[in-house]
DNA sequence: TATGAATGAGTATTCATTCAT
DNA sequence: GATGAATGAATACTCATTCAT
C-alpha cells in the first residue's frame, strides 16, 4: 500500500476536516486578517489549490466554521429550555444547568467559540438571538411569581449575556474555574444579589 | 495671519485633528483592516504624504485613537474610586454614580469606545484594568461589611465588566436607555438580586 | 457485450466524441480562453483525468476542431474547382453552386466554422487558402475571356472571402437567408454591379 | 534639474500614455489573454501598482483602447456621410472617398483597429454598428435612381463590411496597397462588376 | 476505461508607505 | 505644510495537468 508515503492522502474528507480544523486555530488566535491562506495550507501539509478544492475562498471557509459555533449553540439552547411548572426551589438548578451546558460547549470548543462570540461581526448577531433565548425563559418564569414583576427581563438578558461572555475569557479559558463553578456562581449572585442578608 | 493662502485655512493641527477624528470615525465603524488610509485622506481632503506628516504609520494613529480613549477612561476611574468609610445606605448611590460615569463616558465617546473597548486587540487589556479597579474598589467594602464575605469579587469585577461591554453596545449606543438608567439597573439587580423577596 | 457494466455504456470511442462534440460548442460559443476543461468534462459527465486519456492537452483537443473545419472545408473546395472550358453561360451557376457548396458546409458545421473560421488564429491562415483557391479558379475564367482582364483576382478573391465570411456571421447563421440565396445574391452583385443599367 | 534619473517622472498623464501605448501594441498583436499586465509594465518601465494608479483593471484599460477605437471610427462615419442630392457622376468619387478615410483611419491606427475591429468581443458590434451606417447612405441613394432598385442594401452593406475587414487585413496592413487605391477598387468592383461589358 | 485527490505555475490586484519637489 | 507620482511586498485565487489506484 501507498509507496512514498502520500501524505495521508486517503479520503479528500480528511483533508478537509484538516484544513477546517487548522483554520480554526489560526482564525482563533490571529483574526480573520491576520490569518493567512498559505500558512493554513502549510500547517496542513498542502498546496494551495487543494485548499479551494475544498473551500470556495477564504470568507467561506470562515463563514463555515461560524455557522458550526451557531449551529452547536443554538442547537444547545433549543435543548434547555427552562421547562415551565416546576416546583420552585428547582429553579436555581435548572438555569445552573443551562449555563452549565453553554460553558461547557464553549469550553470543548474554545476555538470555535472565539471566532463565533468573540471576533466575528457576526458574533453580534449570535449574541443577540441568545439574550432574546434567554429573555423567552426568563419571562416564563415571571409569570410563576419566581421573580420580581418589574425586573427589566430585556436588561438582564443582556447582563447574562454579558456576563457569560466575560467570565468565558477570563474564568473558563485560562481555567480558573470551570463551567459548573461559573454557572453556579453567577446564578447565586443575580438570584440573590451581592448585600449581606441583614434584618 | 497666514500669508501665502494656506488651502481651507488649515493650520497644521487642524489637519492632523481632521484625520483623526475621521480615522476614529472610520476605525470605529468598518475596524482596522478595513479601514484605508486612502479612504480616510480622501474623507480629510488631503494627500497620503499628508498623513504620513502627522502619523508615523497606520498602526499609529490607531494606536493614538487607542490611548485617548485609555487615558479618558482611567482618569474616570480613578477619580471615582469609592471612598470608604462613608455611611452605609449611600453605598448604592455611589457605585450608581461610578458606573453612571463610565457610561457617560462611553457615550459622548462612542467612536473611541468601539475602537478601544470593542475592536481593538489592546480591549482586552483594557478590559482586565477595569476589573482590577473596580475589584478593588468592591474589596475595599467588604471589610466594611456592606457585601456578603465570601463574595468571589474577581468573578463579581469581570461581570460587572461583562455587564458594562454589553448594555452599552445594547442599550447605551442605541439610545435605548440612558446612562443613570442603566447604570441604577445594575446595581439594583446586583445588590439585591432577582428573587422575589418572600419572607 | 460489455460485461463489466460500464457506467452509461460509454465506449472509449464514445466518451471521446462527447467531449469532442462538447468541446466544440463551448470554443465556438465562448472562445479558447473562457473554455475551461472543468467545464467541459462536467458537461460530459466524466472527470478530468479522462479527458486527458483522449486528448493530450486543451490545445490539442482544439486544434483537432480546427482541423476538422480546416478538412472539410479543402475536401470541398477541391472538388468544386471550376472546370476550364464550358460554356459561358454556365458560368454564374457554376460559381453560384462552389458558393452554396460553402455556405451549406458552414451552416451544417456552424460551431466548426465559428472556432476554424471566426475565433482561432488559424482562422487566418484558413481564409489565405481558400483566398488563393478561389484566386485560382478565378484566373483560369480570365483566359478564356468571362472576366475584364484588368481586374486583380487577388482582390477580388479576398473580397469573395470577406464577403462570405461577413454573410456568414450575419445572413447565414441567424438564419435570415439560406446558402443559396445568399449565394446568389453574392454572384449577381459581383458579376453586375451595383448600378443601373442605362444605354 | 532631476538627478539620479527619476525615469521620465514627468507628468502622471505621460505614464498613462505610454501605457496605453504600449497596451495597444500588446493587445493587438498577442491578444488580451495573452497579455500580461506584468509585461506591459515591465515595458513601460513602471512597476505594477502604477499600472493600477491609472487604470481600474486589465478589463478597463483594453476597453479604453475599444472607445478610443469606436469614437474615432464614429466620429469618421459621422462626417463622412453621403448628402444626397449630388450629381450622378461623382457618386463613385464620393464613395471611394468615404472608404478611403476608413482606410485611411484603420492604416493609421493599426494596433486600434486590430483590437476594435478584428479582437475583441465588441468587433462584431461595431461592425454592425457600420454596417447599419452604410446601408443608410446606400439606401438615400436609391432613390435618386443612381442603383437598381432591386438591390438588397443590407446585403451590400455586410458585403462591404466584409470586404472592408478582408482587405484592411490583406492589403493594407501590409503595406500591399494604399487606402486610396483599395477604396476605388472597392468601388469599382462593386459598381460596374466584374464581367467584361459584351454588347 | 476511469477516477479521487492533489499540485506547479502563474496573475491580477491591493495597500501602506516614500521620494523629490 | 503639502503634493504628484511612484513602489515594495504581499495575497487570494485559477487552471491545466498528473499521480496512484
Amino acid at each position: 500500500m501507498s509507496k512514498r508515503g502520500r501524505k495521508k492522502g486517503a479520503s479528500g474528507e480528511q483533508s478537509r476536516a484538516l484544513l477546517l480544523a487548522i483554520a480554526a486555530e489560526e482564525f482563533a488566535h490571529k483574526g480573520y486578517y491576520e490569518t493567512k491562506i498559505s500558512t493554513l495550507v502549510q500547517k496542513a501539509g498542502v498546496t494551495q489549490p487543494t485548499f479551494y478544492l475544498y473551500f470556495k475562498c477564504k470568507e467561506a471557509i470562515y463563514q463555515e466554521l461560524i455557522d458550526l459555533f451557531s449551529k452547536g449553540l443554538s442547537d444547545l439552547t433549543n435543548k434547555s429550555r427552562l421547562e415551565p411548572g416546576i416546583d420552585f426551589n428547582s429553579l436555581p438548578s435548572r438555569i445552573t444547568k443551562g449555563l452549565t451546558g453553554i460553558f461547557t460547549f464553549f469550553s470543548e470548543n474554545q476555538n470555535l467559540t472565539r471566532i463565533g462570540f468573540f471576533n466575528s461581526v457576526e458574533a453580534e448577531e449570535i449574541k443577540k438571538q441568545l439574550a432574546i433565548q434567554i429573555k423567552e425563559n426568563l419571562i416564563s418564569e415571571v409569570d410563576n411569581g419566581y421573580f420580581q414583576t418589574e425586573l427589566d427581563m430585556s436588561l438582564i438578558a443582556e447582563i447574562l449575556v454579558g456576563t457569560i461572555e466575560r467570565l468565558t475569557l477570563t474564568k473558563l479559558f485560562p481555567g480558573i474555574k470551570g463551567p459548573e463553578e461559573i454557572a453556579s456562581g453567577i446564578v447565586h449572585l443575580l438570584l440573590n444579589g451581592m448585600l449581606s442578608k441583614r434584618e
